[in-house]
RNA sequence: GCCGGCAUAGCUCAGCGGUAGAGCAACUGAUUCGUAAUCAGUAGGUCCACAGUUCGAUUCUGUGUGCCGGCACCA
């Protein structure tokens, strides 16, 4: 006699079980026609489970997020089904429901191309019209691996033989075909409706695990309806206009070629715009109790094998030698080993610490081929590295000062929000639990005094610490990792630094790696993607435009360009023989965020008539005004607070 | 590195077994014009590289390189 309650916190009473289908028809046609999976005490079951106990349920529609997921989960299985059925002898492995998507890794010699889609997508619209109802049947788990292996669907069979022992083995059919899952699912394939489409083919690891074989997997968007599915396609074609090789390329800003393999040629506008942020990072820098160093570009062997990577990372490192030495030199592919060089530099005191050495260092990885990414992963790249050389008891207090350092970065460059991941232990990884337990505690400890939030990304610390990541999100939705903090009591042992406590014994300090940007490169850019080549003032790499109506109007065109200059901007005057309407279409393209228009009536009052990027409004200035208000603007978020208030003690 | 795709003018792209075209940009000339394209003309190419097939290859095949999308990797 199951009492169901629903969510508005009505019971209903039933004779004796009772399916979810019929709690909704129960209460009503829409809702019966309207609900594809329901919540069973918080937990998303098929409508078709059978309700045996007092419960609460609630159903879940078209509209909620929930039944997007679905969709997409169920989609995959029709791609399946299409697949299996236009080409034989494929076999079927995993596909999951992704973010705006779903995927479908197949097992077949001859990997899909995207001229396979037309024909899936058809077959699938089949299927989806077909309606059939997903069956969910259970199998004890020797038979649901003799089942798939007779069907010849290894990989099935080798998931299952991997599940737990404990855990129920469900199979979904939908029609004819069937496919191991653990559900839930919507009521049939009609439900996964026709707003889906096939995106890419790409190849992808079993089990993620690059010994194993290759498998061809098939991405697909799936959405509740065609508006949502138009919306984001051109969500996505928007996205391309931000990426920031297309824009690097269309502003001039660098470009990559093959002679240098990974590496950037920075265009005078592209440096310009590295110049004003890494102007701006040794600023915060300085003002917070860093200490900046300059360390070698090219190191003797002998140092990585003693700080360890030379065994490690020797086939990502590139080596250097001359004719008339018989010696390996590496291109430094880190920083740390040389800040500890200086940090060894003389007896150490513990009154030093925490001290803090910075690097703009510029360094070289040999990235495999498939990893880079225009200049967001370069095989030279600069990080804003440095180390912070401290005791147990600081490691807290520093990571909470870095974490408001870089806080207060990134919003002065435009992302107010972040992602923090905390990695912890990893299974391979050396030092004493209670060492590892004391570090973590530590970063902890610091996230709370920050005031942020993080989300834990389990084993996937470094061998010798914990670490934090700071992720930053680029255009098209991937995912960056910019800033990190690493605690690091390792090298400090390895490459022997150490210092004089205030007990006069020599101690091991702690050693913190940190980035804000991570690399110039990639920081940059994501910066060039957030604002989609349009930068505010301060950022901009070309300011200003002053732009003739007429000819006659060039030589104050020129005082007023010099005007700007005095102020500090980085100015162009366009007095070409073009209308201006071409003119402000052509610097409009450009991104330049102001333009100063001066025609006879300009320079007959001494005006300029400003126009922003983007907003079709003039205002006409008195040029000293003009110039005032500009240079107001273009100064640096860092130079404009009144007192240094992010200092700290 | 692995799977797939792509490589033609500065850029975006057509095209074809008989050695190439458009738009924009560039350059020249005319136009002096008030806030997102003034008009006309000119010039511009080892069709990524190498090998093979062919009477003939930018086009077909193979190899290499680079780029793009994923996967793996990211000290």
């Amino acid at each position: 006699m199951p009492a169901i309650t629903l969510p508005d916190a009505s019971v209903r009473l039933f004779d004796g079980p009772v399916t979810g289908t019929a709690v909704a028809e129960a209460i009503g046609p829409g809702l019966a026609r309207a609900a594809l999976v329901m919540k069973l005490d918080g937990k998303l079951v098929d409508m078709s489970t059978v309700i045996e106990h007092d419960a609460s349920v609630a159903f879940v529609t078209r509209r909620d997020d929930d039944a997007l997921e679905m969709i997409r989960h169920d989609a995959a299985h029709v791609l399946a089904e299409a697949v299996q059925d236009l080409f034989p002898g494929t076999q079927v492995t995993i596909g999951p429901s992704i973010e705006n998507g779903f995927y479908y890794d197949f097992a077949r010699n001859d990997p899909f191309t995207p001229e396979d889609f037309s024909a899936i997508e058809a077959k699938m619209r089949e299927i989806i019209t077909r309606g059939a109802k997903f069956v969910r049947q259970e199998m004890s788990r020797e038979d649901a691996i003799a089942f798939f292996q007779a069907k010849g669907e290894k990989y099935k069979a080798q998931l299952i033989e991997d599940l737990p022992r404990d855990q129920t083995i469900s199979l979904y059919s939908q029609g004819e075909w069937v496919d191991l899952c653990r559900g839930p699912h919507l009521r049939s394939t009609a439900d996964v409706g026709m707003a889906f489409k096939l995106m890419k083919v790409a190849g992808a690891y079993w089990r993620g695990d690059h010994r194993n074989a290759m498998l061809s997997r098939i991405y697909g968007t799936a959405w509740r309806d065609q508006k949502e599915l138009d919306a984001y396609l051109h969500q996505l074609e928007e996205a391309e206009r931000r990426d920031h090789r297309r824009i690097g390329k269309d502003m001039g800003l660098f470009h990559i070629q093959e002679e240098a393999v990974g590496s950037v040629f920075w265009h005078p506008k592209g440096w310009k715009l590295y110049r004003t942020v890494e102007a701006y990072l040794r600023r915060r820098l300085d003002a917070n109790g860093y200490q900046e160093v300059r360390t070698p570009q090219l190191v003797d062997r002998s140092l990585w094998e003693k700080s360890g990577h030379w065994d490690n990372y020797r086939q990502h490192m590139f080596i250097a030698q001359v004719e008339e030495e018989d010696k390996f030199l590496a291109l430094k592919p880190m920083n740390c080993p040389c800040h500890i060089q200086i940090f060894r530099q003389g007896m150490r005191s513990y009154r030093e610490l925490p001290l803090r050495l910075a690097e703009m260092g510029c360094c070289h990885r040999y990235e495999p081929s498939g990893a880079l990414h225009g200049i967001m992963r370069v095989r030279q790249f600069t990080q804003d590295d440095a180390h912070i050389f401290c005791t147990d008891e600081q490691i807290a207090s520093e990571t909470a000062r870095f974490i408001s350092l870089l806080s207060q970065v990134y919003s002065d460059m435009g992302f107010p929000t972040f992602r923090i991941k905390f990695s912890d232990r990893p299974q391979a990884r050396i030092g004493s639990d209670a060492d590892w337990d004391k570090a973590e505690a530590a970063l902890r400890e610091a996230c709370q005094i920050a005031g942020v939030t993080f989300e834990l990304n389990p084993g996937e610390g470094a061998f010798y610490g914990p670490k934090l990541e700071f992720v930053l999100r680029d255009a098209i939705g991937r995912d960056w990792q910019c800033g990190t903090l690493q605690v690091d009591p390792n090298l400090p042992e390895r490459l022997d630094a150490e210092y004089v406590g205030e007990d006069g014994a020599r101690h091991r300090p702690i050693m913190l790696h940190r980035a804000i940007f991570g690399s110039f490169e990639r920081f940059l850019g994501i910066l060039i993607e957030q604002y989609a080549g349009r930068f505010p003032l301060w950022l901009a790499p070309v300011q200003a435009v002053v732009a003739t109506i007429v000819s006659d109007a060039d030589a104050y065109a020129e005082d007023v360009a010099a005007a700007f200059r005095r102020a500090g901007l980085e100015v162009r005057t366009d007095l070409s023989n073009q209308k201006i309407n071409a003119k402000v279409r052509e610097h409009s393209l450009a991104h330049v965020p102001v333009l100063a228009v001066v025609g006879r009536n300009e320079a007959a009052n001494r005006t300029v008539a400003l126009r922003r990027l983007g907003s079709p409004a003039q205002e006409i200035l008195p040029l000293a005004e003009a110039v005032a208000r500009l240079k107001a603007e273009a100064t640096p978020p860092d130079l404009r607070e009144s007192t240094g208030a992010t200092e700290f003690a």
